[in-house]
DNA sequence: CCGATATTTGCCCTATGGGGCAATTGTTAA
DNA sequence: TTAACAATTGCCCCATAGGGCAAATATCGG
């Protein structure tokens, strides 16, 4: 058996379609378990993918879903031979901005939990497991991931269409921003009102704002 | 001796000084404990009030400190007579926000631990405690209770400045904020372009605003 | 009834914003 | 070298913003 439990029969269409609700990365040893969940989240319409291990999350969780996307979260037990649960989100620390980590446990130290959260865990669930709350962690990891990736996603836009513009655009905008006028902002760069206004024409274009106020917005972040 | 350990010899001066840097409020049955963290906190400049249960916190916190201003966080021990540390921060749930509370224990089951994370507790020391790691957590609740307030109030002031302007300042301003020339508001609110400009300009007065820059500013929140 | 405040509007003036048209200069990649 | 783009500026035009001065109307609490 694969340590990838992944069903094949269903389409691309179908798996980006689970995907986009939301694709959930479970570790668990156990095969059994791992079908469980796999049979629970396709009931539920999300993308399951299953590990067995630490170290084959770490070598293969990007390649299976490099072509898909969606909200991520990882379920992962707590102890698993070789790699533990624990030292897997340490050496994840960064990714779980966009991928939550939400722990299993039945037989855990409280010194774990403690660790588990201080890392910036998201959740630790304690066997026995209750499926709806299990569920409803999922629900809230993923909408979480969603709107960290958002967020993220309209920062990155934001810095392109900064990119494109010329220094002399940013600066005008710059001091647009600051609230001075464009005989004042002539008076700071030394330049003729004529220029500025064209640079302050030529920046709003490029950042697809029509007046002040959107552009305000826009900088606000 | 009284429930309440609070030093009496500090002036009215020094009291408020070290309010403003944090007050630490300690939950411990141990009286020994008690005054153990109060000689701490007050060689590191902190506030520090005590007590001895969670009855006696709920009953006196609010009329011990409502003369101080400042961060605060509550230090607590977990297992307590009478009420627990756990049933207290279900009782003070919604005072987390600007009152960290940082959980003490020696004993404690995994389940407590979960509990108090779920609840929106900040942190979970576990015994023995590290003095550092102590110092460091609660310097860094008191941080974040800190910007919390500090948001807070700025939200306040902020609905305090729109409430005092008229019905008709709002509509104007809100359609500037919109994006709208003054001619299209005037069109929209059927009144002559002249009264569109003194509604804007009483709002842009009562909002301290000068330009639309700031006006867009203070509107992002 | 009266003063304060809100709402409304007109007339008039200046400053600022937006932008077309045209020209010059410098840099850079093809 | 040439075409493309960035930066610069002047002239001219119109729309919009800001605001003084004055006045009318309406509402509301004392």
């Amino acid at each position: 058996m694969s340590n990838v439990t992944k069903l094949r029969t269903i389409s691309q269409e179908e798996e980006q379609a689970r995907a986009s609700k939301g694709i959930v990365f479970v570790l668990d040893d156990d095969a059994g378990i791992r079908s469980a969940y796999k049979r629970l989240f396709d009931i539920e319409g999300f993308l399951c993918v299953a590990f067995e291990s630490a170290e084959a999350f770490l070598l293969r969780f990007e390649e299976a879903t490099s072509h898909l996307s969606g909200p991520k979260c990882l379920l992962c037990d707590v102890s698993l031979p070789g790699m533990s649960g624990l030292d897997l989100q340490t050496e994840i620390q960064q990714l779980q901005d966009i991928m939550p980590v939400i722990f299993m446990s039945g037989v855990s130290s409280e010194v774990e939990v403690v660790r588990a959260y201080k890392e910036g865990g998201y959740a630790f669930l304690l066997k026995p497991l209750n499926l709806d709350e299990l569920l409803d962690t999922i629900e809230s990891a993923l909408r979480l991931s969603e709107s960290r990736r958002a967020r993220k996603q309209e920062a990155q836009d934001l810095e392109a269409l900064v990119t494109q513009l010329t220094d002399r655009e940013r600066s005008v905008i710059s001091l647009v921003l600051e609230g001075l006028t464009n005989p004042q902002i002539g008076e700071r760069l030394h330049i003729a009102l004529r220029t500025v206004k064209v640079h302050r024409q030529h920046a709003m274009q490029k950042l697809g704002v029509t007046n002040v106020v959107e552009l305000a917005r826009l900088a606000e972040r």
